[in-house]
DNA sequence: CCCAATCGAGACGCAAACGTATCGATACGC
DNA sequence: GCGTATCGATACGTTTGCGTCTCGATTGGG
């Protein structure tokens, strides 16, 4: 395997030996660091113990934790949303609140980790804002804007600027309302009790 | 001013020279640094080089960080909701909206910066709860029972349930949507597309 | 097939915050 | 008033993470 397929591209004519599995490796130890114990809480020691690499090594490729962190955000996207197409709206939306459902916790904590951190660094909450918001919204925008196209829903319809929003937010302060609706289909039946009557869609039209 | 009557309910029998007002000073830079810097931030010697109070002295009243803050928290609730009550519900859902984009970031920092934190001490999400979050739920609630009273919305109605969750979670994530509805009316906009909506209740019902 | 540069590992000095202890000065309770 | 406990302030040793540096071992390029 050309080894340093990804890293000539970062390092320029740097020759490192770290492979792209390896680079994984390593923005995956970070990324777990950050859910378990927060954004201030990822260090640098802690990063190289984990992964069975030398703080030199570190130091080597990214100057500051802020970069390692935003390097691991930026190389991680997987969006939730995208590729839901079930042919309706409704379907749609209820496909996603099942697959945030699903993967709950997984990247809510991801917020949490870095929810005070990005108030600070401006470039760490482009970072979040680029990897793991804007994908997702761009799928439920997309959702919605073939939901016009096929009328199901109407263009100038204000609720659809706070679908994204509003079933993001919900993520987030779930833990805070546990008591309320920790259960799994609390999305669901949010897309069914407010998205889809803002939106106008009956609960028949599929 | 009898200056031990909030300590002495909380030290037994000692008689400390914290005045409540002094008391409250304390709880404020807390809250000021949480706000600022995030909770792991919150230090023991940035609250007492901020108050001129000495470490020893906030080691005599709280043994650990997490007593500060989380007595910090609990003695410093001021509700955003309460107490509005306009006569229709779709009037009162506007007023909170209007409420809390005018404190806008007061209290979503605090959220922001004990985000993190609270996945690990229970007893601070619990301190969190109970001090920010139910007292706003409650008030919600209570508008929303009126609101069932007066006939405006079914009893039954599922969306009842997301009111609260859907505000705050909106308040939780407009930073990273700035781009989008930064605006000061995003709120009052979200209640009158979404939520009174969802809720079944008309634009012209005042 | 050898040289050079990177690797993992860890020592080093520095800085920050912890929690404790000490110190006059002050202000409360009796 | 007087004694005493708490006050604000600060010194102290410890811990933790930073960022740099050195060290063999390894490994890829020419």
């Amino acid at each position: 395997m050309s080894t340093q397929a990804a890293t000539a591209a970062r390092t320029g004519t740097r020759r490192s030996k770290i492979g792209p599995e390896r680079e994984l490796e390593l923005y995956g130890a970070v990324l777990d660091l950050l859910r378990e114990r927060g954004y201030d809480a990822v260090t640098m020691e802690g990063v190289a113990a984990r992964t069975k690499c030398g703080k030199a090594t570190l130091y080597r490729q990214w100057k500051t934790k802020s970069q390692l962190v935003t390097a691991a955000l930026a190389k991680s996207r997987c969006s939730l949303f995208t590729g839901i197409d079930t042919g309706s709206l409704a379907g749609d939306l209820r496909a996603a609140a099942l697959a945030a459902a699903g993967r709950r916790g997984h990247d809510t904590e991801l917020m949490e980790a870095v929810g005070q951190a990005y108030l600070q660094h401006p470039d760490l909450r482009r970072a979040l804002r680029e990897t793991v918001i804007n994908p997702e919204v761009a799928a439920l925008d997309a959702m919605l804007r073939r939901g016009v196209e096929r009328g199901e829903v109407a263009a100038d319809n204000p609720a659809i600027t706070f679908v994204a929003p509003g079933l993001l937010g919900l993520l987030r302060v779930e833990r805070l309302f546990e008591d309320r609706f920790g259960q799994e289909d609390a999305l669901p039946a949010y897309v069914d009790a407010v998205i889809l009557p803002a939106l106008g869609i009956g609960p028949s039209d599929t």
